[in-house]
DNA sequence: CTGCAAATGTTATAATGTTTCAAAATTTGC
DNA sequence: GCAAATTTTGAAACATTATAACATTTGCAG
């Protein structure tokens, strides 16, 4: 049986957590960019939940720890963090998902469980390519590729077989 | 040079949307269901645009025409749509197409053009394919697959090199 | 330390989507 | 046909998601 997917089963997930603000700061270092308290803290809080969180969610989780902040702030972190690579945004989901593979150039593809919630970004670059050719067959210029499939996580299959 | 795909290149859209609101009327009939006015009036509207209309695009303009509608009469004509397969929504627009290949099974795949708005729709089974073997191998049950491509359609590509 | 640019705060508002309950139309069983 | 059941639509209120506009603060370069 092949290992299951990270998210689909129990790991010590602060470290996941800790290893992403640590390749966030040696991102923007690198490309002098300021990853200011607030956007942290936001890259954080999206982080430590596997399942997406809408912008409005991080509104709330700020709120309760005492930075009474406005929606600006927070979709402002969000259109940096995004800008550089550091979450996705789902759009099928309105909401954000920190992202596995900051830094490197790749197109985003997620696996999202309409059960559990739980959300998995795969590379798949012969799916890149195949929807790139496709593109390319049609004289278009593909800039930005948005892959989101719904469905059932492995987890989740199961369970609804014991209905 | 190959054919460009049809909405890049002028031709008589009235034919398209009797079209398509005869294909809709067919399948309809085939699955028992009922295309209300309502229902045949806003696939009509999704269809004389080539560009995706958001919900209240659809409520204005059911408004100037003296329909005074409510924005759940819009959302649950547009659910109906959708459920029967005659329209698509992009996610990332918040908006709705009509769907080229009303009735057969497929899963769409949308060249959004950033530049000119126009959405072509593509069939592409060889990354259907490619999709739900990727999903597959992380045993994860594929439903629902949204795959968006902005980027910039032919025309607008030749337009930007004028710059 | 001063002035500029970037980042954040604040208020208000726009855009998108849903809940709920009532009324009307359509179908179904008789 | 006709009455009950179902589906569809109307209408009002509300919930969620996102942005605009402008004031203030912060960090940095000279």
């Amino acid at each position: 049986m092949p290992e299951s997917a990270l998210p689909y089963r129990p790991h010590n997930h602060q470290n996941c957590v800790s290893q992403a603000l640590a390749d966030a700061t040696a991102i923007c270092r690198q490309q002098n960019a300021r990853l200011t308290p607030i956007r942290e803290r936001v890259l954080e809080l999206i982080w430590q939940s596997h399942k997406p969180l809408g912008a409005y969610d991080i509104l709330g989780m700020l709120g309760a720890e005492g930075h009474n902040a406005a929606p600006p702030t927070v979709y402002r972190a969000l259109d940096f963090l995004l800008q550089h690579g550091l979450v996705h945004r789902i759009s099928s989901l309105n909401s954000f998902i920190g992202c596995t593979q900051a830094g490197e150039h790749h197109r985003g593809m997620f696996l999202i469980c309409r059960q559990c919630g739980n959300v998995l970004e795969l590379a798949a670059p012969e799916v890149a390519q195949a929807v790139e050719s496709a593109a390319e067959s049609e004289a278009f210029l593909p800039e930005d590729i948005t892959l989101e499939i719904a469905g059932l996580c492995p987890r989740c299959q199961v369970e609804s077989r014991h209905d």
